[in-house]
RNA sequence: GGAGGAAUGGCCGAGUGGUUGAAGGCGGCGGUCUUGAAAACCGCAAGGCUCGCAAGGGUCUCGGGGGUUCGAAUCCCUCUUCCUCCGCCA
């Protein structure tokens, strides 16, 4: 959520920063209906001056024994006054709030403005796609010969967009959470987080997905519960409502789980494999940190999820996304692109941001400091895949495949899964 | 599921209708003292909204919401969370 105060004085600027992002109109509508509300508090807030007056005056005459009935009758009348203007303030404040949460993170200085992934700009790239002697299956085909995954099986008990890994696949994905997790906390200084895979309303509000797009969620019938889209929502608001000592920022998180997500309105896009399901695993990073740090932390914070792909020796680019391809609540984000042999294609594996105060305002993550400095700030928080699993597991069959059907397992994970390939029968060994 | 108890500022903890935005302690910050530090002593410190160029006002906030009252941290209703006991259960 954006400042009130700071989009009220700055409307043009904010304009034109969100020109990609949002309709004009939203702007002009919080301004009008922000200055009825105001006028409105003011007018509530002098009635109210004036009730507080007269009762401290009952209290004095009642303490001299006077007769204060008179005074009773006039407090009475401004009371009910103020009964009366209340309403107007709070459905108003409703309205200007209802608005106000509507309207995207403005876009860092550094991030090129335009309207969609067409303007987003290269960053770096690293590893070379593999030189493969034979035309590479798409890890639905691949996934399906080898027996690692069963998509009809998955039809049956759950639709569409659902996966059931089987044997070697399924630990192949196990794998890819603890390597990742291990990595994370042993090298990278994040603590682990267990968090349930369900939250709240306030919660989704606290990190952005509500109000505005409850459509990508589940939920849970007659409960205020939520299936996780992403473990940013239970790690971001671990620290909702709290103050945090300057002196133990950054906090850095990470955290396995499963994510949720409707894909409603993606009817047709990515329907085969593994790429777009409704539940599919991940392991997240999120940082808290001082404002003066947060984008020296973005750059950590992606090299973080840049070190899980070097190790796993699959060939990305990075890209710095432009402000219309950006997420609601982001101010500068990269996303690592993994490169599919398979589909020919890179694809989104992470995505790495930094948001700013935009998600601390909303979900109240302040901070303390301990020096000179008393004014009240709001942390910076970031959080970013390190990585999406589900995408690194197909990442690996379509690059690692070999020639007679088989997978050369990474030598990162063979610790991991004892075994260097799974065999074209489906086998570790 | 049943029966009780609790929720106050960064933390602990007083406070049952009228200068209580809130005692006291801890922690924090500034200072005195000291070569320096510690101790001791003195002092400063909540947030939101709003009016104002500013200085500075006003208002709201004692888990959330509603109510009673001229006036609520204090009384009533309700919700949430936590604790204790009983029951059930992985």
């Amino acid at each position: 959520m954006l400042d009130r105060g700071y989009l009220r004085h700055n409307v043009d600027e904010v304009r034109g920063r969100l020109v990609h992002r949002v309709d004009g109109g939203v702007l002009d509508e919080f301004i009008a209906t922000d200055a009825q509300r105001r006028a409105a508090v003011t007018e509530v807030q002098t009635l109210q001056s004036r009730r507080n007056r007269l009762s401290a005056r009952v209290a004095a005459v009642r303490r001299s024994g006077g007769d204060f009935s008179e005074i009773v009758r006039e407090a009475r009348a401004v009371h009910a006054q103020i009964r009366e203007r209340e309403d107007s303030v709070r459905s108003l404040s409703d309205q200007t709030d209802g608005i106000l949460s509507r309207i995207p993170n403005l876009p860092h200085s550094s991030v090129p403005l335009g309207p969609d992934e067409s303007a987003n700009e290269p960053v770096s790239a690293w590893g070379t796609p593999p030189a493969l002697p034979f035309e590479p299956k798409p890890h639905w085909d691949l996934g399906v010969d080898l027996g690692v995954v069963d998509f009809e099986r998955a039809a049956k008990l759950a639709g569409s967009r659902f996966a059931v890994y089987v044997g070697a696949g399924a630990k192949l994905e196990r794998a890819l959470m603890n390597f990742m997790l291990d990595v994370h906390t042993g090298e990278h200084g994040y603590t682990e987080i267990l968090p349930p895979f369900i939250a709240n309303s306030r919660s989704m509000f606290g990190t952005g997905q509500l109000p505005k797009f409850a459509h990508d969620l589940f939920k849970l019938e007659s409960t205020d519960y939520w299936l996780v889209p992403t473990a940013e929502v239970p790690l971001t608001n671990l620290y909702g409502g709290e103050m945090l000592a300057a002196d133990d920022l950054p906090i850095s998180l990470t955290a396995f789980t499963p994510c949720f997500r409707s894909e409603a309105g993606s009817y047709g896009r990515d329907v085969r494999g593994v790429i777009r399901q409704h539940q599919f695993q991940k392991v997240e990073l999120v940082k808290f940190c001082a404002p003066d740090s947060s984008y020296a932390e973005l750059e950590r914070l992606t090299a973080d999820a840049e070190e899980i792909l070097r190790r796993l020796g699959l060939p990305y680019r990075k890209v710095l996304l432009s402000s219309g391809d950006m997420g609601f609540s982001a101010a500068k984000t990269y996303d690592l692109e993994v490169w599919l042999p398979g589909l020919g294609e890179y694809k989104e594996i992470s995505s790495c941001s930094n948001f700013e105060d935009f998600q601390a305002r909303r979900a109240r993550i302040r901070l303390r400091h301990s020096g000179r400095r008393r004014r009240t700030e709001y942390v910076h928080t970031l959080n970013g895949s390190g990585l999406a699993i589900g995408r690194t597991w197909l990442a690996i069959l379509e690059n690692c495949q070999e020639a007679d059907g088989g997978v050369v397992l990474p030598e990162a994970l063979r610790g991991y899964l004892g075994a260097e390939r799974i065999t074209p029968a489906g086998d570790l060994a």
